[in-house]
DNA sequence: GCCAACGTTGGC
DNA sequence: GCCAACGTTGGC
């Protein structure tokens, strides 16, 4: 089973917004990027783990669990001339973006970026690299057992 | 607000 | 296909 990280920024989709919507279940708009486009539509599958991250805040860091919730599909908003990720290349015989449903399924303690970057176990994790910007990031299984079994030790 | 890093664009 | 210019990301 892969597991993801992905990258939210609060102000606009927090843990808390994506647990309280219906299903706790949010469409991940917005990606405009292809690499993460292709995780997206190669390699997520249903039910794989997400560390839900909050980006661009006050305080940076993974803040939930969640999991992919559908396959990929078609983001609408490329479409959409009043939306900020409104793609003009895009048409609907070729989609250019794509997105998955993500399930929130716990908000968690704040695991804030440098306690994140504390721990040896975790120095190669792909957010923590130089010039990081990836919004969606695969996580190695045996991070995402440390990531959790610390998150649930308090 | 600053700025390093990196992706994309477009002229050639 | 190269690469300079430009735009964006995202931590600080």
């Amino acid at each position: 089973m892969p597991y993801w990280l992905m990258k939210s920024e609060p102000d606009e989709v927090s843990i808390d917004d994506a647990l309280a919507a219906h299903d706790s279940t949010v469409p991940w708009t917005g990606v405009r990027n292809y690499q993460a486009r292709n995780f997206m539509r190669d390699q997520m599958r249903i039910g794989d783990g997400v560390l839900f991250y909050h980006s661009s805040c006050a305080e940076p860091g993974i803040a939930g669990l969640a999991e992919v919730a559908s396959t990929a599909y078609p983001d609408p908003t490329q479409y959409d001339p009043r939306s900020k990720y409104h793609d003009p290349k895009a048409t609907q015989e070729n989609p250019r973006w794509l997105l998955v449903d993500v399930r929130a399924t716990q908000k968690t303690r704040l695991m804030p970026l440098p306690e994140l970057r504390s721990y040896p176990e975790l120095a190669d994790m792909q957010i923590l690299k130089r010039g990081n910007r990836l919004s969606i990031t695969p996580v190695t299984p045996t991070e995402w057992r440390f990531i959790v079994k610390q998150l649930k030790a308090d």
